[in-house]
DNA sequence: GCCGTTTTCGGCCCGACTGTTTTCAGTCG
C-alpha cells in the first residue's frame, strides 16, 4: 500500500468537519450544503478515491465540483489541506462538538461562544446550571434545559444503533400502536424501511382522522421515557431503550407522499422535489401540488410519476444513482424473498446449534426452501466443539441418512473451515473434497496488518475446494470493526477463481455491507446470503441478508442461493 | 460550492414544533 493511504471515511470526516466549522461560523448554507453532499458521496463510494488513477474523474463525482475537487486532490497528494488547516486554526472550530447536542444548532454555539465565551460542554453545562444563558438574546430558561438535558443525552448514547437492536423494538412499537382502532394503517418508514445497518431513529408513519386521539396514545405507550414534542400532525418519543421515535399522522389521501417524504433518504428527497420544482410542482407530506391543486399522493407510484419516474424501492433511495438510473429504465431488478432457494451456511448442534440436523431440515423445508448446507464449525474454533475430521465424516453420515427420509429437500454436508493466520485451513483437501459444500472464514487474529489478512484471505480463495467466504469482513455492527484487509484484492481473486463472497446475514454482521454487495457486483463477483443460523428460528434472518442485498443494487442472477438444486450443485462441481 | 433539453448566473426542498416572540428564528427531519 501507498504511504498515505487516506480512507474515505477519513475524507468524508474532514468534509464534515468543514460544513460544521462553516454552519458556526455563519456561511452560506448552501455552501455548507455543498460540503455535505460531497462527504455523503465519497462515504458511500465503493473504490477507495485514494486509490483513483485518474484524480481528474473526481469533479465528476455528483456534489463535488471543480473547488472542492481541487481540495481533495491536494488532499490525497500532501495528506494536507491548507483550507482545512486554516478553518480548524478558526476559533469556532473547537465548537463543532456542541453540534452533536439535541437543541443546540450552529447559531445558539455561535452565540454562546461570542456572548460568553463558551467553548467546551463542561463550560456549556455549568453556564446553564448557573441560569447564564437564559438572559442570551432569543434564549430563555426553556431552552437552557433543553441544552442541559441535550447534554445528558449525548453523554449517555451512542449515536446510532445496530438494525438488530433497533428492529425488534421498532416492532413492538408498531404493533402496540396498530391495537388502537383510531389508526387505519401504519407504516415503518425512515431508514428501518431502508433497511440501512445501523438506525438513528425510528420514524412511524399513521394514517387517521382523529390526530389528537393518536397522538396521546403515542404518547402513553409502556415504552416512553420522555416526550421531546407532541403536536398535532408530529410527535417525538424517547423509549426507555434511549432511541427516539417520530410518530407522523397523515389523512388517507396524503399517504403516499408522506410514506415517500417520511422514508427518505433526505438527500433522495431533496432530489425529487427538485425534479418536481423542475416541472413547476411542489412536493411536500401532503402531495403534489400544482399551484393550489394537487395532483397526487396518495400513492407513492403517484409522487414518482408526477416527477416521470418508476417506482423506486426504499433500499435503493439513498440519492446513489437510483435517480438516474430510473431516468433511464436501468434500474436494477432486486433480487427479493422469494428469489431464495436455499440456505448455504446453518449450524446444528453437532457443534454450536441449537437444533439437530432434522429440525433444521425441516424448518428449511417449511420455508420453501429445496435446501440447506449444514456448515458447522472445524476443530480450531475450540469453544463450538468443533468438528475432528472424525466427527465430520459420522455427520456426513448421519446427513446421508436424512437426506434418504427426506422428500423433495435435500441436506448439503458443508463445513464452515477456519483460515489460520497463515491462511492454510483447518481441515485437509482430503477431507474437505468429500464434502458437498465448503465455507471458509476467519475467526482469530482480527488485528493482523493489512497485507497479511489480504494474503491470509487470498489463500483460502485460492484453495480448489473452497466455494465460499464467509462473513468476509469480521465486522460485529457496533461492537467491533471490520478487520483491515484490502477488499479490492479479495474481490478480484474471487473473481479469478470462481469463489463466492457471502453475505452473512445476521443483522449484527450484515457482512457483506450494503456497499461491498454493490462493488461485488460492479466486478462479478457472485455472493450467497446466508443466516448463519444457530437454531431454527435464525431462518428468518434471511430477510436481513435480503435487504442488504437489494441496498447493494444486486438482482436475483448475482445471488448463488437463487439457484434451484440441480444448478446449484452443478456450480459447486 | 454545485449545477444547467429553460440557465455559465442565479437559483438551490419543504414543513412541523418549540420557544420566544407579537410575527419569527432556530432546530430538526
Amino acid at each position: 500500500m501507498k504511504r498515505h493511504s487516506i480512507t474515505n471515511q477519513q475524507i468524508a470526516d474532514m468534509l464534515t468537519h468543514i460544513s460544521q466549522i462553516l454552519s458556526i461560523k455563519g456561511e452560506n448554507p448552501f455552501k455548507i450544503r455543498a460540503y455535505v453532499k460531497a462527504a455523503q458521496t465519497i462515504e458511500s463510494l465503493t473504490d477507495q478515491l485514494a486509490a483513483f488513477e485518474d484524480k481528474e474523474k473526481i469533479s465528476k463525482l455528483p456534489g463535488i465540483g471543480e473547488g472542492i475537487a481541487k481540495k481533495l486532490k491536494e488532499f490525497l497528494e500532501t495528506g494536507k489541506l491548507k483550507y482545512y488547516e486554516e478553518l480548524k486554526q478558526s476559533e469556532y472550530a473547537p465548537l463543532t462538538e456542541f453540534l452533536k447536542i439535541p437543541g443546540m444548532g450552529p447559531k445558539h454555539t455561535k452565540l454562546v461562544y461570542d456572548r460568553l465565551g463558551i467553548s467546551t460542554i463542561e463550560q456549556l453545562q455549568k453556564a446553564a446550571e448557573e441560569g447564564k444563558l437564559r438572559n442570551l438574546p432569543g434564549l430563555g430558561d426553556r431552552v437552557e434545559q433543553n441544552i442541559l438535558r441535550g447534554i445528558k443525552q449525548v453523554q449517555k448514547y451512542k449515536e446510532r444503533f445496530p438494525l438488530a437492536f433497533i428492529f425488534p423494538r421498532a416492532h413492538d412499537i408498531s404493533e402496540a400502536l396498530k391495537e388502537k382502532k383510531e389508526i387505519k394503517s401504519l407504516l415503518l418508514a425512515g431508514s428501518l424501511r431502508r433497511m440501512r445497518d445501523t438506525i438513528a431513529d425510528v420514524d412511524i408513519l399513521a394514517v387517521s382522522e382523529q390526530n389528537e386521539k393518536v397522538m396521546a396514545a403515542f404518547v402513553r405507550l409502556p415504552q416512553v421515557q420522555k416526550v421531546l414534542a407532541k403536536g398535532h400532525t408530529r410527535s417525538s418519543i424517547l423509549t426507555r431503550d434511549n432511541f427516539q421515535v417520530d410518530l407522523r399522522v397523515v389523512a388517507p389521501e396524503s399517504f403516499g407522499a408522506a410514506a415517500h417524504y417520511f422514508t427518505g433518504s433526505k438527500a433522495h428527497n431533496i432530489r425529487i422535489r427538485s425534479l418536481g420544482v423542475e416541472q413547476g410542482l411542489k412536493i411536500n407530506e401532503y402531495g403534489v401540488f400544482k399551484g393550489n391543486q394537487k395532483i397526487g399522493g396518495a400513492t407513492e407510484e403517484e409522487v414518482f410519476k408526477s416527477v416521470a419516474l418508476p417506482y423506486i424501492p426504499p433500499e435503493l433511495r439513498e440519492d446513489l444513482g437510483e435517480i438516474e438510473a430510473a431516468q433511464n429504465g436501468k434500474l436494477p431488478r432486486l433480487v427479493g424473498l422469494t428469489d431464495i432457494k436455499g440456505d448455504l451456511h446453518v449450524h446444528t448442534d453437532w457443534t454450536d446449534g441449537i437444533n439437530s440436523l432434522e429440525q433444521m431440515a425441516v424448518a428449511a423445508k417449511k420455508r420453501g426452501y429445496q435446501y440447506i448446507a449444514v456448515c458447522d464449525h472445524s476443530p480450531t474454533v475450540g469453544i463450538t466443539r468443533g468438528l475432528t475430521a472424525e466427527r465430520l465424516i459420522s455427520q456426513m453420515e448421519a446427513i446421508a441418512a436424512l437426506n434418504r427420509k427426506l422428500d423433495d429437500f435435500r441436506i448439503l454436508c458443508g463445513i464452515e473451515v477456519d483460515i489460520r493466520s497463515d491462511g492454510r485451513l483447518d481441515l485437509e483437501n482430503s477431507v474437505l473434497k468429500q464434502l458437498d459444500i465448503v465455507v471458509a472464514a476467519v475467526h482469530t487474529r482480527f488485528a493482523q496488518p493489512r497485507e497479511e489478512m489480504t494474503r491470509r484471505i487470498v489463500k483460502a480463495i485460492e484453495n480448489p475446494f473452497v466455494h465460499i467466504i464467509a462473513h468476509p469482513t469480521g465486522r460485529l455492527i457496533g461492537k467491533r470493526e471490520p478487520y483491515e484487509v484490502n477488499m479490492d484484492t479479495i474481490m478480484d481473486a474471487c473473481r479469478a477463481n470462481e469463489t463466492v463472497l457471502e453475505l452473512n446475514a445476521y443483522p449484527e454482521r450484515l457482512d457483506l455491507s450494503d456497499i461491498n454487495c454493490r462493488k461485488a457486483k460492479e466486478k462479478g463477483v457472485k455472493i450467497a446470503i446466508s443466516t448463519d443460523a444457530h437454531r431454527d428460528s435464525h431462518l428468518d434472518l434471511i430477510t436481513f441478508g435480503v435487504a442488504t442485498a437489494r441496498r447493494g443494487w444486486i438482482e436475483p442472477e448475482d445471488v448463488l442461493n437463487t439457484l434451484p438444486l440441480t444448478a446449484l450443485l452443478k456450480f459447486l462441481e
